[in-house]
DNA sequence: AGCAAATGTAAACACCGTTCACATGCAATC
DNA sequence: GATTGCATGTGAACGGTGTTTACATTTGCT
């Protein structure tokens, strides 16, 4: 498990230039995000990328999948602690989307960006589908049979309302000088006025 | 106010420029606005551009503040026209923004691009606090005093839904099969839902 | 051991944003 | 009307970008 400093072959590129995309976008933004960055920062040269990814977005779709993935994890641990402690499982679940835009705002730009990435990729879908599904939970299914990626206009209303808050937060001219605590505050405060559109489940 | 084609100073250029962005906005998607794409789409050096603006990203800011505009304007008619007809005011002027969104999805990707553009531009500011106008009329002010730019957590939750709604359209995995008469009905279901969570005047 | 497939490389391409020294036209002054 | 100064447009150059290609190295299989 030493590092045997200059293999010719790394061993896991596919997987650490995903990383390299997240240090870069933590530390600069979604924009500052280049395939010659990416791999010189893993020690590799710029031709070698294409060898997992057929582009570069084809890259960054795997990153936005990978995002999206992060942001349904944080929500699935939210619905968890929030159903032990028998709390609004909704707002649990809103609350982890808008703290995660908040707090990875270049992950946010990057997960929903249809014109960088290749939106009709599976593995994106997938998790945009699992993500959306702890949004619907809570909500009585009015059609069973339906196509599951379809959304009553009460489980599209809540998912608007949630990601509209964060897109907001993140690129808006909305509470652009208040600190984290803040914004939360007020996210809880919206998310609050959202209980009397519903009629749902405790 | 013929064509006089081959002047050395083309006399509006910075606005013809706007119109470029415009174009290629529109036929290939902001990702593929290119300065000098504009510049040749315009008849002019890429050098000239840069009399006009300081920056790629200023143009873009430019062209994101004359977008939200746009948009502004279209809420405008839409209050007006509720107004006239007695109808509810707020769902008029979200329908608007959706309707935007949907139509000209370039545009309003565009408009909302803190990496891209400069956030902090007058012009940007000014477009989006007038466009934050529209959507904030109908509620009851409980604070007149307050900063104009500060929103009550119903007026916040108003622009989220209606924001989420066309984001998610735009760049989200939803009704991306639906063609536009279907997304609009759509929308107009969810945007309906909202109206128990709002106590607002006629 | 030997060979094929997988993986990484170097060099080149066209295009991008941006700068700088220079060319051109416009408008106000004499 | 000529001169002069300023705003505006140009051409060539710079380094950086994504991508392709022909080639090098390593791994894994027989």
């Amino acid at each position: 498990m030493e590092k045997p400093r200059h293999r010719y072959h790394h061993g896991h590129l596919a997987e650490s230039l995903l990383d390299a995309v997240d240090a870069i976008a933590t530390q600069f933004g979604i924009e500052a995000v280049t395939l010659r960055a990416c791999a010189k920062r893993v020690g590799v040269s710029p031709a070698s990328a294409f060898r997992h990814y057929d582009d570069k977005r084809a890259l960054l779709t795997a990153f936005a999948a990978r995002a999206i993935n992060q942001l349904a994890d944080a929500m699935e641990t939210a619905r968890t602690q929030a159903q032990e402690r028998g709390g609004d499982t909704l707002h649990a679940v809103g609350m982890a989307y808008v703290t995660f835009a908040i707090d990875k705002p270049a992950f946010f730009r990057a997960m929903w960006r249809e014109e960088t990435i290749y939106a009709g990729d599976p593995d994106y879908l997938a998790a945009a589908e699992r993500l959306a599904g702890y949004l619907k939970e809570g909500f009585v299914n009015t059609l069973d049979d339906e196509d599951p990626r379809a959304f009553s206009p009460q489980e599209l209303l809540a998912w608007s309302s949630v990601h509209g808050l964060a897109a907001l937060f993140v690129d808006g001219p909305v509470a652009k000088e208040r600190d984290r605590a803040q914004k939360l505050r007020l996210a809880d405060a919206v998310l609050m006025q959202l209980g009397p559109a519903f009629s749902r489940r405790a």
